[in-house]
DNA sequence: CGCATTTGACCCGCGC
DNA sequence: GCGCGGGTCAAATGCG
């Protein structure tokens, strides 16, 4: 359990990388979804939740729950998945994620893109499934998976961009992420995951290849001259766009080390989230992974929509952080059966 | 040297 | 059929 400790505890520090969210934040209390056919069962699921925290029984649901997220077979049956949501998913973080279908995938990163060959995505957009997540922008967190940026767009009718990471775990994951601030509400993030990961969490960073490098906001990268470096809330940071950013900067990171950690909090955390202390990461991780706010949304158009409702108190886990570790040992579980 | 990020351009889906 | 908007690619650039 050490070891699985020390991954998991890497990851998860790594992954709260901007700032734990606050375990009383009233963002989290309660889950919501969206109430769409597609996704009852699911929903079930996930009201079931309240319940499965509570008993042992859980641990078996959640090893359940995680394995549809990873080494899944594209091709493999929807079915197992909407009965499993995934909550290690994306969101491994700790988002209560909602399974979608499986039939996301089209389009490796490598295929080159020509016209003839479409490697975007060919299915409709709407037909994909997506997962939101609705986070508080002060306490985003990354999730367990090594994401890797490769847009960012201002989106029509909001003020923030969006910035778009692809799992950068494995090359032909296909899952990817989409992160941008409510222009409803400013201090919530949203964060949609399309398409499944067909790997196993990584572990550590050796797996992840250098996946995230934080790197200063501030002067960053390129060119130097970015006009809108990610820095939301922070004036100081150079960030051009009201805050934006965020929502393309808060990029979810791999799991990061501590120094890496360090880097992000400066730059993405915007908004007001100080840096908390470490140790408090994984309580704080738990405790958005049970506060967090989910929305399913088979419809992308919309992406954000109303949601639907299913509340779960937070109240339960205030302790998150043995629910975490059971939860996360009951990942390793199911990582470790799919991976082997 | 390798990898991540940034960004403009390109492509495609969808609505009208 | 056209236009708009979203999503992805790929070159450039910087950092560890």
């Amino acid at each position: 359990m050490d070891d699985n400790n020390w991954d998991l505890y890497a990851v998860v520090r790594g992954c709260s990388a901007g700032a734990a969210p606050p375990v009383n934040d009233p963002y989290f209390s309660s889950f919501s979804l969206s109430n769409n056919d597609d996704v009852d069962g699911e929903m079930e699921r996930l009201l079931g939740f309240p319940e499965l925290m509570g008993t042992s029984s859980y641990l078996c649901e959640l090893q359940q729950l995680c394995q549809p997220f990873y080494a899944m077979e594209p091709d493999e049956e929807p079915l197992q998945q909407q009965q499993l949501p995934p909550l290690l998913a994306p969101a491994a973080s700790l988002l209560p994620a909602v399974a979608y279908s499986g039939q996301s995938q089209q389009q490796s990163s490598q295929s080159p893109r020509t016209v003839s060959q479409p490697s975007r995505s060919k299915r409709r957009k709407n037909q994909q499934k997506k997962v939101v997540s609705q986070v508080p922008a002060d306490g985003v967190q990354s999730d367990l998976w090594a994401w890797r940026k490769y847009g960012q767009k201002p989106i029509k009718g909001s003020p923030y961009p969006r910035g778009y990471y692809r799992c950068s775990s494995s090359k032909g994951c296909q899952a990817r992420k989409q992160v941008e601030r409510s222009s409803a509400d400013p201090g919530m993030l949203l964060i949609t995951y399309t398409a499944e990961h067909n790997h196993p969490i990584p572990t550590h960073r050796s797996s992840l290849a250098g996946s995230t490098r934080q790197k200063l906001p501030q002067l960053a990268a390129k060119g130097g001259d970015r006009d809108q470096l990610p820095s939301p809330g922070h004036p100081s940071s150079s960030s051009p766009l009201p805050s934006p950013i965020a929502a393309a900067g808060l990029s979810p990171k791999t799991p990061l080390t501590e120094d890496d950690r360090k880097g992000e909090e400066g730059e993405e955390e915007d908004e007001e989230s100080p840096t908390m202390g470490n140790v408090d990461m994984l309580e704080e991780d738990s405790a958005l992974f049970l506060g967090m706010e989910v929305l399913v949304q088979p419809s992308p158009t919309g992406a954000t929509e109303t949601p639907a409702t299913a509340t779960l108190s937070s109240g339960y886990f205030d302790e998150g952080s043995s629910f975490e570790d059971l939860f996360f040992r009951s990942q390793w579980l199911a990582i470790t059966d799919a991976a082997i």
